[in-house]
DNA sequence: CGCGCAGTTGAACCTAATCAATGGTGGTGG
DNA sequence: CCACCACCATTGATTAGGTTCAACTGCGCG
């Protein structure tokens, strides 16, 4: 009943061609791809869904003046890949090293209409999916500089947590650029506003990308209200 | 097979306090919202999914502050009151007289989950809704304010079109603020927009909820381009 | 050790928000 | 049916917050 595994209509020579950057690929429904490497491209044919095994993904459009919108970072158990139309209409790349659960797109269908438990998971992904996307709408739309770092900050202190009791360590993956463009913000914002966290002792860093919260209540309160 | 109809286990009761201002409601699977009428508010229980049948349905955030976030103009066929969590986490109001049809949570999901039409119809929608969304994220996130609102009638022009030919008429049923927070912008900031577009002869329009588009490829050039 | 990219900080600018005032419209009750 | 009232829409002046441009630092990797 499970068809998880059956793979038998897969087109292994176009994946290939498609993810060059596949560090190890086999007759399992699994892969690997290396830190920066690539899932799939905006105009790619959309034939495969994804699940993240391990590690985290970045989901992006590039507009056509160059300038980049990060529409997700995945964690572990998300699915990706998904699209309404022919072809993949968004960028999808691994911010560390990453393992994949693979699906072709009709053995992914097949299983979200045949398969009760599959279903049942696909629609809590999906529902939870579109409730984070409105979250982030309203940060977009209405939530200032500060507010949008705390908030990103106490977000990753959920997925990303290193430590278990005080100090909060935590580890942020993706270049300051990156966390930018999720953020709707420029690079340089971001810094600031990571330096101003600093200067008031909410946070501490040594290394850009392993981040010590210090205070998480005030890192809540700035994330909520505007202090 | 289709259970649609299966309305047995439903709590007319709970309905009616909810939704108080239903025009019409029978034992049928729909049920008619007056201009202005609430469908459900945040907070209230999880318990229908509504698609629309006829009218247009805004689904909005409010914050702690006052200010409001809104996440959908959603037309007829589209679905609303998905939530991830056991109360609705958004309002959701009728910006027209509306018809909806009503299927109670467990009906909904049974559909889902055990007849292969409707899940695929629900895997368009949502694919779609997520690709919509995504789209959103863009537009809020590197957007101007021009581009902003040409785009939105471009896409309003998709949905509202009232004329065949040139000119295209089209209705805007929402307010200006309305407008403002679903573009992440000020009603000033869209108003000025709007006579902006009217001064340099795109558009025109007399009453401000009937609009007339003199110029589409201007504004679609403005959408895409920034000029 | 040095090159290049990521990150940080500073100064000037610019867009949209805010504050404020006025004009218009639709709905209601006399 | 008309007049009034409340709310919606428009326009102007000022301000603030974030971007942009620019310089500099530092870390990581060959």
């Amino acid at each position: 009943m499970n068809q998880i595994s059956d793979f038998s209509g897969m087109d292994w020579s176009r994946l290939s061609t498609f993810s060059s950057s596949c560090r190890a690929f086999s007759k399992s429904n699994r892969f690997d791809v290396k830190k920066g490497g690539n899932i799939f491209f905006n105009g790619d044919e959309y034939a495969f869904v994804f699940q993240i095994l391990d590690g985290v993904v970045r989901t992006s459009k590039t507009l056509p003046d160059g300038s980049r919108v990060i529409l997700s970072f995945s964690y572990p158990g998300d699915i990706v890949g998904l699209s309404d139309k022919p072809t993949h209409c968004s960028d999808c790349d691994a911010i560390t090293n990453a393992t994949l659960r693979i699906y072709t797109k009709a053995t992914f269908y097949n299983l979200v209409q045949n398969d009760p438990d599959f279903c049942r998971l696909f629609l809590k992904f999906t529902t939870k999916e579109i409730s984070r996307m409105q979250d982030h709408f309203v940060m977009i739309s209405k939530k200032s500089a500060p507010e949008r770092l705390a908030l990103f900050l106490c977000d990753t202190m959920e997925r990303e947590r290193i430590t278990a009791g005080d100090p909060i360590k935590l580890s942020l993956p993706m270049k300051r650029s990156d966390i930018a463009d999720f953020l709707g913000l420029t690079m340089e914002t971001v810094c600031r506003q990571l330096s101003r966290l600093r200067r008031e002792g909410a946070i501490e860093f040594a290394k850009s990308k392993l981040i010590t919260v210090l205070q998480p209540k005030k890192l809540k309160a700035i994330a909520e209200n505007q202090i």
